[in-house]
DNA sequence: CTCGGTGCAAATGCTTTGCAATGTC
DNA sequence: GACATTGCAAAGCATTTGCACCGAG
């Protein structure tokens, strides 16, 4: 993960879109995305920024994660609970969730030959795919044996 | 879709569970699940029960859904939004959704393909899966036409 | 009778919004 | 300068909870 090149594409996003502007803030919400590790919620993100030092509220991490999921620096996921988590989608490959009910745990896979399903299910229909996710709920083998 | 039979499991999962109850209101919200078709929140079943002349309040709702979810014959969903979505289960095969971002219709595809996969995925992982949903966000066929 | 379920309203907690001040272009 | 962005706190909204009453077993 090359975190100079997050950088330059979120710059290039809000030069291209008029609507944008480039400000510190936004810069040091992504520095904070690139620094975790798996998945994350608003508020870890939030307190993260903060112990790096930058001071931001938490409309501006809403408001940048946003920003961030347009030019596809990170990606979305509601899995069960009653919040929203994220993680970066950079250089990352596409991939799925098994998601443990009893522990929480998330363990992520690849299968190429489920996106190519995918691929074939899109496009047989005319439908243009712009984020997938495929969540499998159950009981993980740690907790199977408790 | 047997009404009857839906209301059969019902019953004997409340049976069987000493810990539960069987009350009219609990019925009385099947019978508006069974009543809707696709999706629906919980919003839109507490007015679908309060019109079919039954009285019940939000808590019970939310509150039923839970054993409905329980013993397997609704389906609960998280899509972009910040509500729950529910459909029910009962003789329904399993199936995915394609989640147009314009319109928000949701289209429902099966794939035994798919499913197949995913089953190798857990069993490699001894993980037991509970319930799982493939969800593809983009744009649909009439959305891009226009 | 016992104790889980219900209704109501208030609380919770994530997310969004309104508005004045600020900083980018 | 114009106007998007920010911070703050307050509002929104789906969902949950507390509690007194009710009713199933």
């Amino acid at each position: 993960m090359d975190n100079q090149a997050a950088r330059e594409i979120l710059t290039q996003f809000l030069k291209s879109n008029r609507k944008h502007r480039i400000t510190p803030e936004r810069f040091a919400i992504l520095d904070a995305v690139l620094e975790i590790q798996g998945h994350f919620d608003a508020e870890a993100l939030y307190y993260r920024v903060m112990s790096n030092g930058a001071k931001v509220s938490k409309a501006t991490v809403y408001n940048t994660l946003d920003v961030l999921l347009d030019c596809g620096l990170v990606s979305k996921y509601r899995f069960a609970e009653n919040l929203s988590r994220y993680e970066k989608a950079f250089g990352r490959p596409h991939h799925h969730h098994l998601i443990c009910l009893q522990c929480g745990d998330i363990i992520e896979f690849t299968n190429e030959k489920l996106d190519k399903i995918q691929e074939e299910e899109c496009s047989s229909r005319d439908f243009s795919t712009q984020s997938s996710a495929l969540q499998i709920f159950g009981t993980c083998s740690k907790c199977k044996k408790q």
